[in-house]
RNA sequence: GCGCCUGUAGCUCAACCGGAUAGAGCAUCGGCCUUCUAAGCCGAGGGUUGCAGGUUCGAGUCCUGCCGGGCGCGCCA
């Protein structure tokens, strides 16, 4: 609707620039915009205020003009010029009402478009360390990643959902070994636990299936194990030096195979544990791109290589360096460190390049936000590659900070009292969980109200617009109940009828929907889908109240019907797209 | 200290590349069930959009400077 209108302006204008009374170069772009105030019209243009300056008379003038050249069309009934120099459109009677057949037609199709054109776009969202179970945080860069996802292959583009996973480097070194300790205290060898371990519940698990398959297999000493390592932070030494002496040990101890073995188990087991979680969620991806195989398959040698060849690299105090300061990073970056390990950021330099040379018009990372300053660093190396780093879209997810009983939920994860996404999920649901979590904007602090969540009131926005769902539902059971039948045709033929103001807003906000997702898409903002379902049921709370819809009078009961179906299907449209379920009662 | 994000009603948040009188929900107060689910609806009050300048026909939105909040500033990932 919106386009058309577009359209319509568009050629006046190109009419006026031909017969010279605008000039030649006036740009066309032209916004059409719903108004605000119903006795503006159905929508307004600001056209004339944008061109009167290069037209060089007033606003109205052009207005004018504009409105004398506007093309015939069934669309607009009549025109208005109003303030400075606004042109109001007041659409036709049969616009507004063509809405109902156009939902009945396209049903679970209304609201997508191809404005993609089918361009390839990757989103990468989550990427957590596989190190422990996904918690809160996780949460919503994985409900978030996910609409976003939706919202750009809804609007027509060709989207690859990947997951990258930190498979390498020391992260997964400490986990491998805080198993092997905890193993290892199964095993009945005494030994403290290293204060940079890791301590989760999850890290015994995997101990506990290793002793119980293996036996005692992988059992060393305690005092061969703590032969002439450092002090830890609890005798007054660095943990970090500890631990990285206490993983050099293990793999010392066991040898490259075991070691292998027990660091593949709790990669695994937590791997798999993560997949199952998300797919509980309802988040799903076509990859899971491993670290590892980066420098397995040489990339990560490649993108050094190519930084080097480019001048980009130089050696400091044993390590080789990215100049990043030449393309605006604060200071310049490792890539690998004097014990001749590459970094992670080496490792992302050549996953980044990797996902540009997989042919993706644009790629999407969704990070939290304590990574913003990482925004930076990897922009540069992908300028210094000869890349266009513009290609390249971060999106930075606020944290969540849990509220229950009115008390903020304190999260540690040192001390391991995280919440995880599964206890949450356990606790509020699904949809409940995946709504929330997109509610606002991903740049702003969610505050999660768990009680608020699992409330079955009004006050709780996923209930309420479900509610509004069920509630068409129950309408057509009762229509049956009172042995009527719904016919569309005759409901189409008869939409003149609605003539009530409740009728009319409804309409107006079911004809929108398809404008919010191209909006919601093309600014990655899921909460716009959020806060327009909650507007549309609103709408049709408000209707439900004041008319009754099982009228005698079929001609006016097929209309209102026809009516009610349509935000039915918008509404359960809106919430597969936010991967929330549509209940058929409540 | 430097960088990024942020500041809108008592609270949580909207406001479509800068548009017409800044909107919702909660909370508060007052109404509506013999009628398709009251898990709902209607009404009222509530604002110097942190402060001060600037840009222009027009600024919550853009620019500059202050003030407050969050995060980041490793040869960790």
């Amino acid at each position: 609707m919106k386009d058309q209108l577009q359209a319509l302006i568009a050629q006046a204008i190109g009419s006026l620039i031909q017969d010279g009374t605008l000039p030649a170069d006036t740009p066309v772009d032209v916004q059409v915009t719903r108004t605000k105030d119903k006795s503006h019209g159905d929508f307004a243009t600001n056209v004339a205020l944008q061109l009167a300056k290069p037209a060089r008379t007033k606003p109205r003038n052009v207005a004018e003009a504009i409105v004398a050249r506007l093309p015939e069309s069934g669309l607009v009934e009549r025109t208005e010029i109003a303030g400075p120099g606004f042109i109001n459109l007041f659409l036709s009677e049969q616009a507004r009402l063509s809405v109902i057949a156009t939902i009945r037609k396209r049903g679970a199709r209304y609201g997508r478009s191809d404005l993609g054109k089918g361009r390839k776009v990757q989103v990468e969202f989550v990427s957590a360390n596989p190190t422990g179970p996904l918690h809160v945080g996780h949460g919503r860069g994985a409900a978030y990643g996910a609409a976003v996802a939706d919202l750009l292959e809804a609007v027509g583009f060709d989207v690859h959902r990947e997951y990258y996973v930190n498979d390498a480097g020391r992260q997964m070194d400490i986990l491998a070994t805080s198993v092997w300790l905890r193993y290892l205290e199964l095993a009945g060898v005494e030994l403290p636990f290293p204060a940079n371990a890791y301590r989760g519940d999850y890290v015994y698990d995997i101990a506990a299936t290793l002793h119980r398959e293996h036996g005692d297999n992988y059992k060393r000493e305690a005092d061969e194990i703590l032969r002439g390592l450092p002090p830890d932070e609890a005798d007054g030494g660095d943990k970090e030096a500890y631990i990285d002496a206490m993983i050099a040990r293990a793999q010392e101890l066991l040898g490259d195979n075991h070691y292998r073995f027990v660091f593949e188990l709790g990669l695994n087991v937590i791997l798999d544990d993560i997949r199952a979680d998300l797919a509980d969620f309802g988040v799903t991806y076509d990859t899971w791109y491993s670290e590892r195989s980066l420098t397995e398959k040489g990339s990560v040698n490649l993108a050094l290589e190519r930084l080097r060849e480019a001048g980009h690299l130089y050696e400091k105090d044993g390590a080789l360096w990215f100049r990043s300061t030449d393309f605006g990073d604060e200071k310049d970056r490792v890539v690998q460190r004097d014990n001749g390990q590459t970094t992670y950021f080496a490792s992302d330099i050549a996953y980044h390049m990797d996902k540009l040379e997989r042919g993706y018009e644009r790629v999407v990372d969704v990070w939290g936000a304590d990574h913003h300053g990482y925004v930076p660093r990897v922009k540069a190396a992908l300028q210094a590659l000869g890349e266009d780093a513009s290609r390249l879209d971060v999106l930075l997810v606020q944290f969540a900070i849990l509220y229950r009983g009115g008390e903020r939920v304190q999260m540690s994860t040192r001390s391991g009292s995280f919440v995880t996404l599964r206890e949450l999920r356990h606790e509020v649901g699904r949809d409940a969980a995946r709504f929330f979590y997109v509610m606002r904007r991903c740049e702003q602090h969610l505050d999660f109200d768990l009680d608020l969540a699992k409330s079955q009131s009004a006050d709780n926005p996923v209930y309420y617009i479900q509610y509004a769902h069920a509630r068409v539902c129950s309408v057509m059971r009762q229509m049956e109940a009172k042995g009527f039948t719904h016919d569309p045709v005759n409901g189409e033929a008869n939409l003149t009828r609605l003539t009530e103001d409740h009728e009319q807003a409804l309409l107006a906000t079911l004809a929108r929907y398809p404008e919010v997702i191209e909006a919601a898409a093309l600014v990655e903002e899921p909460h716009q889908v959020a806060n327009y379902l909650r507007e549309l049921a609103n709408d049709f709370h408000t209707y439900y109240n004041a008319h009754q819809f099982l009228v005698d009078d079929a001609a006016m009961r097929d209309a209102r019907l026809s009516l009610i179906l349509a935000v039915r299907q918008v509404i359960a449209n809106g919430l597969a797209q936010l991967g929330v379920s549509a209940p058929q009662e409540m």
